[in-house]
DNA sequence: CAGATGACTCCCA
DNA sequence: CTGGGAGCCATCT
């Protein structure tokens, strides 16, 4: 397999941290790796993935609110096998699958950000 | 060096 | 809710 591209290594060493049974998207990890990464930068590196990393779990990653586009069955059954769940639209619940980042130490060491937050979240802003 | 491409996202009708 | 269009960015010809 040829070399692959500084961030596109950057991108796989930040997916293989992604436990089985949770899923994370594009943008999220795109805001982890900084460094001018966007969430097409990410999905190009997974569309290459299979000439420089075989190893890399790329059915966790997934679209910002939880749908598959492009490689969607293969995608869906390989994640229902490590027991995410998916509404009845063909979307991952996101709200109890999502990936909450790195651990600190391995964030550190590789210089990730933290993932951004999210407004899915029933917060309670507003507190009087 | 310039143009084309893509496993994304956001915004508006 | 669904669909179409623009914005973005690293890589590849």
């Amino acid at each position: 397999m040829t070399t692959a591209p500084p961030l596109y290594a950057r991108i796989y060493l930040l997916c293989r941290q992604i436990p089985p049974g949770q899923v994370t998207s594009y943008g999220d990890v795109a805001a982890m790796v900084g460094g001018g990464c966007d969430a097409r930068t990410v999905g190009e590196a997974l569309r290459a993935m299979g000439e420089h990393a075989p190893d890399v779990p790329w059915q966790r990653i997934v679209s910002q609110d939880g749908a598959i586009s492009t490689r969607g069955l293969e995608q869906r059954r390989l994640l229902e096998a490590e027991g995410v769940a998916f509404d009845r639209r063909g979307r991952a619940l996101m709200v109890h699958h999502r990936w909450a980042g790195p651990d600190m130490a391995f964030a550190a060491a590789h210089r990730f950000g933290p993932p951004p937050p999210h407004d899915d979240a029933p917060e309670q802003l507003e507190l009087f």
